[in-house]
DNA sequence: ATTAATCCTATAACATTAGTAGGATAAAAA
DNA sequence: TTTTTATCCTACTAATGTTATAGGATTAAT
Protein backbone atom coordinates (compact mmCIF):
# COMPACT_ATOMS: atom_id res chain seq x y z
CA UNK A 1 0.00 0.00 0.00
CA UNK A 2 1.58 3.14 -1.16
CA UNK A 3 0.62 6.62 -0.60
CA UNK A 4 0.57 7.96 -4.82
CA UNK A 5 2.48 10.81 -6.37
CA UNK A 6 0.07 12.85 -7.10
CA UNK A 7 -0.78 13.49 -3.23
CA UNK A 8 3.29 13.46 -2.86
CA UNK A 9 3.95 15.77 -4.88
CA UNK A 10 0.17 17.45 -3.49
CA UNK A 11 1.49 17.62 -0.08
CA UNK A 12 5.01 19.10 -1.31
CA UNK A 13 3.12 21.64 -3.53
CA UNK A 14 1.19 22.85 -0.36
CA UNK A 15 4.12 22.67 1.54
CA UNK A 16 5.77 24.53 -0.77
CA UNK A 17 2.83 27.68 -1.53
CA UNK A 18 2.91 27.78 2.97
CA UNK A 19 6.51 28.37 3.05
CA UNK A 20 6.27 31.27 0.67
CA UNK A 21 6.03 34.78 2.07
CA UNK A 22 5.51 36.20 -1.22
CA UNK A 23 2.65 38.18 -1.37
CA UNK A 24 2.28 38.01 -5.05
CA UNK A 25 1.91 34.31 -4.61
CA UNK A 26 4.17 31.10 -6.06
CA UNK A 27 4.25 30.67 -9.69
CA UNK A 28 3.68 27.03 -11.14
CA UNK A 29 6.83 27.02 -13.27
CA UNK A 30 8.75 27.94 -10.12
CA UNK A 31 6.78 24.94 -7.78
CA UNK A 32 7.78 22.55 -10.94
CA UNK A 33 11.74 23.91 -10.87
CA UNK A 34 12.02 23.58 -7.21
CA UNK A 35 10.27 20.26 -6.67
CA UNK A 36 11.38 18.57 -9.46
CA UNK A 37 8.03 17.96 -11.19
CA UNK A 38 6.92 18.48 -14.21
CA UNK A 39 5.11 21.68 -15.69
CA UNK A 40 2.50 19.31 -17.57
CA UNK A 41 2.31 16.85 -14.67
CA UNK A 42 1.87 19.45 -11.85
CA UNK A 43 -0.76 20.94 -13.70
CA UNK A 44 -3.19 17.96 -12.77
CA UNK A 45 -1.83 18.39 -9.23
CA UNK A 46 -2.75 22.16 -9.07
CA UNK A 47 -6.06 21.74 -10.68
CA UNK A 48 -7.10 18.75 -7.69
CA UNK A 49 -5.99 21.42 -5.08
CA UNK A 50 -8.18 24.20 -6.52
CA UNK A 51 -10.87 22.24 -7.34
CA UNK A 52 -10.76 21.15 -3.40
CA UNK A 53 -10.76 24.72 -2.37
CA UNK A 54 -7.39 24.96 -1.10
CA UNK A 55 -5.64 27.03 -3.33
CA UNK A 56 -6.67 30.49 -5.28
CA UNK A 57 -4.67 32.29 -8.15
CA UNK A 58 -5.69 34.63 -10.93
CA UNK A 59 -4.71 33.99 -14.33
CA UNK A 60 -2.59 35.17 -16.62
CA UNK A 61 0.75 36.38 -16.94
CA UNK A 62 2.02 37.29 -13.23
CA UNK A 63 0.05 35.41 -11.37
CA UNK A 64 0.45 32.84 -8.52
CA UNK A 65 -0.69 30.39 -6.12
CA UNK A 66 -1.69 31.29 -2.20
CA UNK A 67 -3.62 29.39 0.23
CA UNK A 68 -7.22 29.59 0.59
CA UNK A 69 -6.95 29.88 4.14
CA UNK A 70 -4.80 29.82 6.67
CA UNK A 71 -2.07 26.68 7.02
CA UNK A 72 -3.62 26.36 10.33
CA UNK A 73 -6.47 25.89 8.74
CA UNK A 74 -5.80 22.83 6.06
CA UNK A 75 -5.23 19.34 7.41
CA UNK A 76 -3.70 16.07 5.53
CA UNK A 77 -7.16 14.90 5.32
CA UNK A 78 -8.26 18.11 3.25
CA UNK A 79 -4.90 17.42 1.28
CA UNK A 80 -5.59 13.71 0.80
CA UNK A 81 -8.80 13.42 -0.42
CA UNK A 82 -8.43 16.32 -3.17
CA UNK A 83 -7.24 13.60 -4.90
CA UNK A 84 -8.89 10.42 -4.05
CA UNK A 85 -11.37 9.12 -1.80
CA UNK A 86 -10.11 7.06 1.32
CA UNK A 87 -11.76 3.90 0.71
CA UNK A 88 -9.31 0.68 1.83
CA UNK A 89 -11.57 -1.75 1.12
CA UNK A 90 -14.42 -1.77 -1.83
CA UNK A 91 -17.08 -3.18 0.23
CA UNK A 92 -17.21 0.37 2.81
CA UNK A 93 -18.72 2.10 0.17
CA UNK A 94 -20.67 -0.36 -1.48
CA UNK A 95 -22.52 -3.22 0.54
CA UNK A 96 -23.08 -5.17 -2.70
CA UNK A 97 -19.27 -5.43 -3.25
CA UNK A 98 -19.36 -8.77 -1.53
CA UNK A 99 -22.34 -10.74 -0.22
CA UNK A 100 -21.75 -11.16 3.39
CA UNK A 101 -21.18 -7.19 4.02
CA UNK A 102 -24.13 -7.31 6.10
CA UNK A 103 -22.39 -9.60 8.64
CA UNK A 104 -19.02 -9.69 8.58
CA UNK A 105 -16.46 -8.63 11.04
CA UNK A 106 -13.31 -8.37 8.65
CA UNK A 107 -15.44 -5.41 7.04
CA UNK A 108 -16.30 -3.99 10.29
CA UNK A 109 -12.41 -4.15 11.08
CA UNK A 110 -11.99 -2.11 7.85
CA UNK A 111 -14.61 0.35 8.94
CA UNK A 112 -12.86 1.24 11.63
CA UNK A 113 -9.22 0.87 10.65
CA UNK A 114 -10.30 3.76 7.56
CA UNK A 115 -12.11 6.40 10.66
CA UNK A 116 -8.84 5.84 12.75
CA UNK A 117 -6.87 6.82 9.91
CA UNK A 118 -8.58 9.65 8.71
CA UNK A 119 -9.02 10.80 12.27
CA UNK A 120 -5.19 11.07 11.74
CA UNK A 121 -4.63 13.13 8.85
CA UNK A 122 -8.04 14.80 10.27
CA UNK A 123 -5.36 15.91 13.72
CA UNK A 124 -2.78 17.60 11.37
CA UNK A 125 -2.37 20.33 9.61
CA UNK A 126 -0.46 21.83 6.77
CA UNK A 127 1.10 24.50 9.16
CA UNK A 128 2.58 21.96 11.95
CA UNK A 129 4.35 20.48 9.22
CA UNK A 130 5.73 23.36 7.58
CA UNK A 131 6.83 24.61 11.36
CA UNK A 132 7.98 20.82 11.47
CA UNK A 133 6.14 20.42 15.12
CA UNK A 134 4.65 17.44 16.32
CA UNK B 1 -5.03 3.86 -1.77
CA UNK B 2 -6.71 0.02 -0.77
CA UNK B 3 -6.02 -2.80 0.80
CA UNK B 4 -4.93 -5.73 -1.55
CA UNK B 5 -7.10 -8.55 -1.75
CA UNK B 6 -4.46 -11.23 0.18
CA UNK B 7 -4.42 -9.21 3.22
CA UNK B 8 -8.36 -8.58 3.17
CA UNK B 9 -8.68 -12.48 2.55
CA UNK B 10 -5.97 -13.52 4.95
CA UNK B 11 -7.84 -11.26 7.74
CA UNK B 12 -11.39 -13.48 7.12
CA UNK B 13 -9.23 -16.58 6.95
CA UNK B 14 -7.35 -15.73 9.89
CA UNK B 15 -10.80 -15.02 11.43
CA UNK B 16 -12.05 -18.13 10.22
CA UNK B 17 -9.66 -20.47 11.97
CA UNK B 18 -9.48 -18.26 14.88
CA UNK B 19 -13.52 -18.98 14.76
CA UNK B 20 -13.06 -22.80 14.46
CA UNK B 21 -13.64 -24.61 17.85
CA UNK B 22 -12.30 -27.46 15.97
CA UNK B 23 -9.36 -29.20 17.63
CA UNK B 24 -8.84 -31.15 14.44
CA UNK B 25 -8.06 -27.13 12.91
CA UNK B 26 -9.54 -26.34 9.35
CA UNK B 27 -8.97 -27.73 6.08
CA UNK B 28 -7.89 -25.39 3.36
CA UNK B 29 -10.44 -26.86 1.26
CA UNK B 30 -12.80 -25.30 3.77
CA UNK B 31 -11.98 -22.44 4.21
CA UNK B 32 -11.65 -21.91 0.41
CA UNK B 33 -15.54 -22.87 0.20
CA UNK B 34 -16.85 -20.79 3.08
CA UNK B 35 -14.86 -17.49 2.04
CA UNK B 36 -15.61 -18.12 -1.34
CA UNK B 37 -11.52 -17.89 -2.62
CA UNK B 38 -10.43 -20.52 -5.27
CA UNK B 39 -7.71 -23.34 -3.45
CA UNK B 40 -5.33 -22.21 -5.64
CA UNK B 41 -5.07 -18.49 -4.80
CA UNK B 42 -6.06 -19.46 -0.77
CA UNK B 43 -2.46 -21.46 -1.50
CA UNK B 44 -0.15 -18.57 -1.91
CA UNK B 45 -2.38 -16.63 1.03
CA UNK B 46 -2.24 -19.51 3.92
CA UNK B 47 1.46 -20.05 2.70
CA UNK B 48 2.38 -16.13 3.94
CA UNK B 49 0.15 -16.55 6.66
CA UNK B 50 2.32 -19.64 7.48
CA UNK B 51 6.07 -18.23 7.20
CA UNK B 52 5.43 -15.32 9.19
CA UNK B 53 4.14 -18.07 12.02
CA UNK B 54 0.70 -17.43 12.43
CA UNK B 55 -0.66 -20.80 11.66
CA UNK B 56 0.54 -24.13 11.71
CA UNK B 57 -0.49 -27.88 10.87
CA UNK B 58 0.66 -31.29 9.62
CA UNK B 59 1.01 -32.28 6.21
CA UNK B 60 -1.20 -34.80 4.22
CA UNK B 61 -4.75 -35.89 4.19
CA UNK B 62 -6.79 -35.20 7.21
CA UNK B 63 -4.56 -32.12 8.24
CA UNK B 64 -5.69 -29.22 9.38
CA UNK B 65 -4.97 -25.33 10.31
CA UNK B 66 -4.55 -23.38 13.89
CA UNK B 67 -3.32 -20.90 15.36
CA UNK B 68 0.11 -20.46 16.48
CA UNK B 69 -0.75 -18.66 19.27
CA UNK B 70 -4.09 -17.72 21.01
CA UNK B 71 -5.86 -14.71 18.98
CA UNK B 72 -5.35 -12.78 21.77
CA UNK B 73 -1.63 -12.53 20.92
CA UNK B 74 -2.05 -11.84 17.39
CA UNK B 75 -2.40 -8.59 16.24
CA UNK B 76 -3.67 -7.31 12.58
CA UNK B 77 0.03 -5.77 12.08
CA UNK B 78 1.21 -9.31 12.36
CA UNK B 79 -1.27 -10.09 9.85
CA UNK B 80 -1.05 -6.92 7.23
CA UNK B 81 2.89 -7.51 7.57
CA UNK B 82 2.40 -11.62 6.68
CA UNK B 83 2.16 -9.78 2.92
CA UNK B 84 3.79 -6.68 2.29
CA UNK B 85 5.88 -4.22 4.98
CA UNK B 86 4.19 -0.70 5.39
CA UNK B 87 5.83 2.07 3.44
CA UNK B 88 3.17 4.37 2.23
CA UNK B 89 6.47 6.24 0.34
CA UNK B 90 9.69 4.68 -0.85
CA UNK B 91 12.05 7.79 0.72
CA UNK B 92 11.10 6.10 3.82
CA UNK B 93 13.12 2.84 3.39
CA UNK B 94 15.22 4.24 1.36
CA UNK B 95 16.72 7.77 1.73
CA UNK B 96 18.59 7.48 -1.79
CA UNK B 97 15.01 6.84 -3.27
CA UNK B 98 14.74 11.06 -3.77
CA UNK B 99 17.28 14.17 -3.67
CA UNK B 100 15.46 15.79 -0.90
CA UNK B 101 15.51 13.29 1.66
CA UNK B 102 17.98 14.70 4.22
CA UNK B 103 15.51 17.68 4.85
CA UNK B 104 12.11 17.45 3.50
CA UNK B 105 9.30 18.10 5.89
CA UNK B 106 6.93 16.08 3.41
CA UNK B 107 9.09 12.62 4.53
CA UNK B 108 9.15 13.80 7.99
CA UNK B 109 5.40 13.96 8.35
CA UNK B 110 5.15 10.47 6.39
CA UNK B 111 7.23 8.82 8.72
CA UNK B 112 4.93 10.09 11.68
CA UNK B 113 2.10 8.55 9.49
CA UNK B 114 3.29 5.51 9.27
CA UNK B 115 4.32 5.15 12.70
CA UNK B 116 0.36 5.83 13.81
CA UNK B 117 -0.82 3.97 11.39
CA UNK B 118 1.31 0.80 12.32
CA UNK B 119 0.45 2.00 16.01
CA UNK B 120 -3.24 1.68 14.94
CA UNK B 121 -2.52 -1.94 13.80
CA UNK B 122 -0.95 -3.20 16.77
CA UNK B 123 -3.47 -1.84 19.38
CA UNK B 124 -6.11 -4.56 17.52
CA UNK B 125 -6.09 -8.34 18.26
CA UNK B 126 -7.64 -10.92 16.41
CA UNK B 127 -9.73 -11.75 19.32
CA UNK B 128 -10.74 -8.51 19.59
CA UNK B 129 -12.18 -8.85 15.71
CA UNK B 130 -13.57 -12.26 16.21
CA UNK B 131 -15.22 -11.09 19.31
CA UNK B 132 -16.63 -7.94 17.87
CA UNK B 133 -15.75 -6.04 20.67
CA UNK B 134 -14.33 -2.34 20.08
C1' DA C 1 -0.15 -48.15 -3.61
C1' DT C 2 -3.61 -44.81 -3.63
C1' DT C 3 -5.56 -40.74 -2.57
C1' DA C 4 -6.19 -36.32 -0.52
C1' DA C 5 -4.01 -32.60 0.80
C1' DT C 6 -0.39 -28.87 0.93
C1' DC C 7 3.78 -26.73 -1.24
C1' DC C 8 5.94 -24.01 -4.82
C1' DT C 9 7.06 -21.64 -9.28
C1' DA C 10 5.72 -19.54 -13.40
C1' DT C 11 2.77 -16.92 -16.11
C1' DA C 12 -1.18 -14.32 -18.01
C1' DA C 13 -5.12 -11.08 -17.93
C1' DC C 14 -6.46 -7.04 -16.10
C1' DA C 15 -6.39 -2.58 -13.68
C1' DT C 16 -4.00 1.30 -12.00
C1' DT C 17 -0.48 4.68 -11.96
C1' DA C 18 2.68 7.95 -13.65
C1' DG C 19 3.69 10.81 -16.85
C1' DT C 20 3.49 12.94 -21.77
C1' DA C 21 1.41 15.39 -25.72
C1' DG C 22 -1.10 18.87 -27.79
C1' DG C 23 -3.59 22.43 -27.84
C1' DA C 24 -7.41 25.93 -25.87
C1' DT C 25 -8.09 29.70 -23.02
C1' DA C 26 -7.11 33.76 -20.20
C1' DA C 27 -5.00 37.96 -18.99
C1' DA C 28 -0.93 40.88 -18.11
C1' DA C 29 2.44 43.49 -20.52
C1' DA C 30 4.50 45.70 -24.42
C1' DT D 1 -4.10 45.30 -29.94
C1' DT D 2 -0.64 42.11 -30.45
C1' DT D 3 2.49 39.39 -28.02
C1' DT D 4 3.79 36.67 -24.42
C1' DT D 5 3.30 34.07 -20.41
C1' DA D 6 0.73 31.26 -17.80
C1' DT D 7 -3.13 28.17 -16.59
C1' DC D 8 -6.85 25.00 -18.13
C1' DC D 9 -8.38 20.66 -20.06
C1' DT D 10 -8.64 16.20 -22.64
C1' DA D 11 -6.65 12.27 -24.52
C1' DC D 12 -3.28 8.97 -24.69
C1' DT D 13 0.67 5.66 -23.63
C1' DA D 14 4.20 3.08 -21.22
C1' DA D 15 5.30 1.02 -17.08
C1' DT D 16 3.99 -1.15 -13.04
C1' DG D 17 1.28 -3.69 -9.83
C1' DT D 18 -2.67 -6.72 -8.77
C1' DT D 19 -5.34 -10.70 -9.01
C1' DA D 20 -5.63 -14.45 -10.02
C1' DT D 21 -4.83 -19.37 -12.69
C1' DA D 22 -1.98 -23.41 -14.32
C1' DG D 23 0.72 -27.27 -13.61
C1' DG D 24 3.03 -30.04 -11.21
C1' DA D 25 6.04 -31.63 -6.86
C1' DT D 26 5.80 -33.18 -2.35
C1' DT D 27 3.87 -35.14 1.84
C1' DA D 28 1.53 -38.32 4.66
C1' DA D 29 -2.90 -40.57 6.08
C1' DT D 30 -5.70 -44.37 4.52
Amino acid sequence: MKINSKIRYGLRTMIEIASANDVNGVLQKDIAKNQSISLKYLDSIILSLKLKGLITNSKGKGSGYKLSRAAEEITILDIYTAFEQITFVDCICNKKFCDRSEDCPGRDYWIEMKKGFEAMLLNKTLAQIVERKA
